[in-house]
DNA sequence: TATTGTTATACTCTATAACTATA
DNA sequence: TATAGTTATAGAGTATAACAATA
């Protein structure tokens, strides 16, 4: 990649020189994998999280909608436009729970499997090429790291989070301004 | 947090099982921080990306607004609605490159100098929120290996990565099913 | 003609709330 | 009344292309 001025980016002083911006680096190593995957993941319906629900449902443990809902982080309503689409390809299957009818279990079919078995290996070739300049010692350490954190935010209450940070951001206020709405469109 | 099956996320089979899935975890811890810092990125126009902006103006490095959405990864569009509310509420200015009238240099005003310090400090903040699990080593091991990751993603062309995977991926080919389009609306 | 920046349009995604059916 | 799932609406965000100014 060559920029306007005609250096190459990445030895460009450290291409705007981001610092020691962790959350800089975070989002452009999600990025990367994100762009990176959807070669994968466009032929999926519902795409990355379409492939993470009938990914769940092949292990069969998906007792409710709501319930994966909540454990995969994105919101209910979406969750009915993703199976929607999901069923519609044969992937899985809505049953209602013979117990609690209000619940519907999510089943994934034989073709849903078999699309997570090919998606998993292809993947692993994306996160090859993510990960191409770690030696293998180095992955399997940043994997190692980067699961811990995950389990404890996918356990941790976000709002509590919230307000332990507001109590330490006290000390380190803000002059003034106010984020603005946008006002053209 | 407590799901529907009354246990407690995390400890529940390792909350769906999402198994040694790379993908999932980096998506997990990302989403983790972005949502804690919009606590403190919120109060700055433009939220994260209103905030790269200053930060890079405030390093005088910024010559024209193409290059640097290029190097921040967003759309040159953008970037001028980005501006648009920067400048108004005074945090940078634009300025005609006296070389190449087309060109505009972004500057940061003493307004926006301010900020990037207090935001960048209340960004330590949440990251150490983020990353309490982790001991300072493994922390430091962390950053380390996300920057490594970062500079080769910023320096490398995605279409060429993509190709390379394409190729590997011919390996593991699909069944059949194409992304559908949403249907409803 | 190519490039920088701007503007306009349409499209996608998301959040919110209202609705049904079950409990 | 409370909960699971669905549907409808509006809003924010994004991508695309067309445009004016400069090289």
């Amino acid at each position: 990649m060559v920029t306007s001025n005609g250096t190459t980016a990445g030895t460009d002083r450290g291409a705007v020189a981001l610092g020691d911006d962790f959350g800089f680096a975070l989002g452009t190593v999600f990025r990367s994998y994100a762009k990176t995957a959807s070669i994968v993941l466009d032929e999926v319906p519902g795409g990355p999280r379409g492939y993470q629900v009938v990914s769940a449902a092949a292990r069969g443990e998906v007792e409710s909608q709501t319930g994966l809902a909540q454990q995969l982080g994105i919101d209910r309503t979406v969750m009915t436009y993703l199976l929607d689409d999901l069923e519609q390809a044969g992937l899985v299957t809505r049953r209602p729970s013979p117990t609690d009818r209000r619940h519907r279990h999510i089943v994934a079919t034989d073709k849903g499997k078999r699309l997570c078995e090919t998606t998993e290996q292809r993947l692993r070739l994306v996160e090859d090429c993510v990960l191409e300049g770690l030696s293998a010692e180095e992955r399997k350490v940043l994997r190692d790291l980067l699961e811990r954190l995950a389990s404890r935010a996918v356990g941790a209450d976000p709002m509590g989070d919230a307000c332990r940070v507001l109590g330490d951001l006290a000390e380190v206020p803000v002059d003034s301004p106010r984020r603005r709405a946008r006002t053209r469109h």
